[in-house]
DNA sequence: ATGTTTAATAATCAATGGATAATTGATTCT
DNA sequence: AGAATCAATTATCCATTGATTATTAAACAT
C-alpha cells in the first residue's frame, strides 16, 4: 500500500485506496468528485454515494463539512464564482462591436457550455429559490445593458424614453442570450446533439442578432410611445 | 365503471374530510394534485407529503398506482399529451406568415409558460435520459423545419444543399424558439419577473426574427460552399 | 335491516440516507 | 524509539420513505 520508502514529502499520486491526505488536498478532491456527483444526481445524490466514488467512507466528509448543506454551497460557489471582469472588453470602441460580441460569447461560451455549468445552474433554481439571482443581476448589469448602450451607439438609436421600452430593449438580449444557453440545455439536460462547430453557430447568430435588433428597437421607439400618448406618426 | 344511475348519484362535493370518492374522481383528484406536488419539488417529492395533500392516507396511493414510478409516468403524459395538431396552420398560406407565426407563437407560449409545463420538463429530462426526446423530435418535424420552409417560400430563399446549411438553418429556429422557453425558465426556475405582456413580447422577437433570419439564411448558402469547395464569389 | 363489496385506514417492514461518537492507525515531533 | 497528533474508519442512531398486509367502515343490492 504506502510506498513508504522516501523522505516525507513523497505524497500518493491518488492511486485507489489512497489514505490519509493532506486535508487541503483532500478538501479539494471531495469538492472535484462532489462537483461531478451533484452535476448527475442533483443535490439530492446522496453522501454515501459520494464517498464511495471517493474510494472513501461517508462519515469522513463530516470531517470536512459540516453538513451536507455546506458541501452543497461550496459546490454552487466553485462553479460559479471566480470570472473576474470578462464583461470589460465589451466596450472597447476601439475594435469593432462585431468581434467584441463575437470574442465575448465565444469564451462564454466555452464556460457555461459545460455539463456542470448549466446542470448545477438548472439544479439549483429548481431546488434553492432565488439563489441565482445574484448571477443574474449582474448578467443584466454588466452584459445586457452594456452591449444595449453599445448597439444604440453603432446604430445611432436613441436611448429609451421609458422604462418600458428599455425592458423590451433587454428582451431582445435576453433572446439572443438564450440561444446560447438553450444549447447548453439541449445538449446537458434534454441530451440532444448540438453542432460541434460553436463557433460559426455564434457568428451565425450574430449576423441574425445584429440584421434583426436594431431594427427593432428603432421600432420600439415609434410603436411604445411614452408617457402622454401621442397620436402615432406613419 | 357502472355510474350508478339516480338518486345516489348526490355526491359528496369534495369538502374536507372526503372519503370514498368514486374511484375516478379518487384517481383525478390523485393526478391533479401529483402534478401539483412534482411541479414544486421534482419526482423525489415524497409521496407521503402528496398524500397529505390530498388528505389522505399514503398507502391509498397504492390502490390506484403500483407504484410511485407508474404515478409520475402518468403525471408526465398527463402534462405533456394531448396537443393535437397546432402546428397545421403554420402552412396555411392564405395568411401572411406573420400572422401564422404569431398566432401559433401566442398559442404555444400560452402552454409552455405555464409552471408545470416548464418544470416537469426540466426535471424530466434531468433525472429520465431521454424521456422528452419524442417531443422534441416532433417539435422539430412538425414546426422547425415547416417554417424554414414558409420562410424561404416567401423570401424567396433556396433550399439547403447540404445537411449542415439546413442545420445552421434549424438553429436559426432554436434560437427563436428559445427565446419564448427560456422566459418560461427565467420565471418558473431562476424565479425572475417576466413582461407581462407577452403577446407584445411575441411580436418584438417576431419581427427581430424575420428581419435576421432570411438575411442570415442567404448568407449560410453564399459563405458555407457544398461539397466540393467552389471559391467563393463575392 | 342485512349482507356484500370495496374505498380507505392502521400498522408495519425494509431500505436509504444524514449525522455523531468511539476507535484505529499513519505520520510527525521530540 | 516512543509519544502525540489527527486523518480515516467502524459502529451506530434516527428520521424519512416506498411499499405491503390486515383491518375498518361507507355505500349499494337484496
Amino acid at each position: 500500500m504506502q510506498d513508504s520508502i522516501k523522505p516525507a514529502s513523497r505524497k500518493r499520486v491518488a492511486t485507489t485506496g489512497t489514505r490519509r491526505l493532506a486535508p487541503q488536498e483532500r478538501e479539494q478532491q471531495i469538492v472535484e468528485k462532489a462537483i461531478e456527483h451533484f452535476t448527475r444526481h442533483g443535490f439530492a445524490g446522496s453522501t454515501r454515494e459520494l464517498a464511495r466514488e471517493l474510494g472513501v467512507t461517508q462519515p469522513l466528509l463530516y470531517r470536512y463539512f459540516p453538513n451536507k448543506e455546506a458541501l452543497i454551497d461550496r459546490v454552487y460557489h466553485e462553479v460559479f464564482s471566480g470570472y473576474p471582469n470578462w464583461e470589460g472588453s465589451l466596450t472597447d470602441r476601439a475594435l469593432p462591436l462585431v468581434e467584441r460580441l463575437h470574442s465575448f460569447y465565444t469564451e462564454y461560451a466555452r464556460v457555461i457550455l459545460r455539463e456542470e455549468w448549466i446542470r448545477i445552474f438548472i439544479f439549483a433554481g429548481l431546488t434553492r429559490e432565488g439563489i441565482n439571482s445574484k448571477y443574474l443581476s449582474r448578467l443584466r448589469t454588466r452584459v445586457f445593458l452594456p452591449v444595449l448602450a453599445e448597439i444604440r451607439h453603432e446604430f445611432g438609436i436613441a436611448d429609451p424614453e421609458t422604462p418600458t421600452q428599455l425592458e423590451h430593449e433587454v428582451e431582445l438580449l435576453w433572446a439572443f442570450h438564450a440561444s446560447f444557453v438553450y444549447l447548453g440545455i439541449r445538449k446537458w439536460i434534454y441530451g440532444l446533439k448540438i453542432p460541434k462547430d460553436i463557433d460559426g453557430l455564434i457568428k451565425t447568430q450574430l449576423t441574425s442578432f445584429l440584421h434583426g435588433a436594431p431594427e427593432t428597437m428603432r421600432q420600439i421607439r415609434g410603436t411604445m410611445v411614452p408617457s402622454v400618448s401621442k397620436p402615432k406618426r406613419p
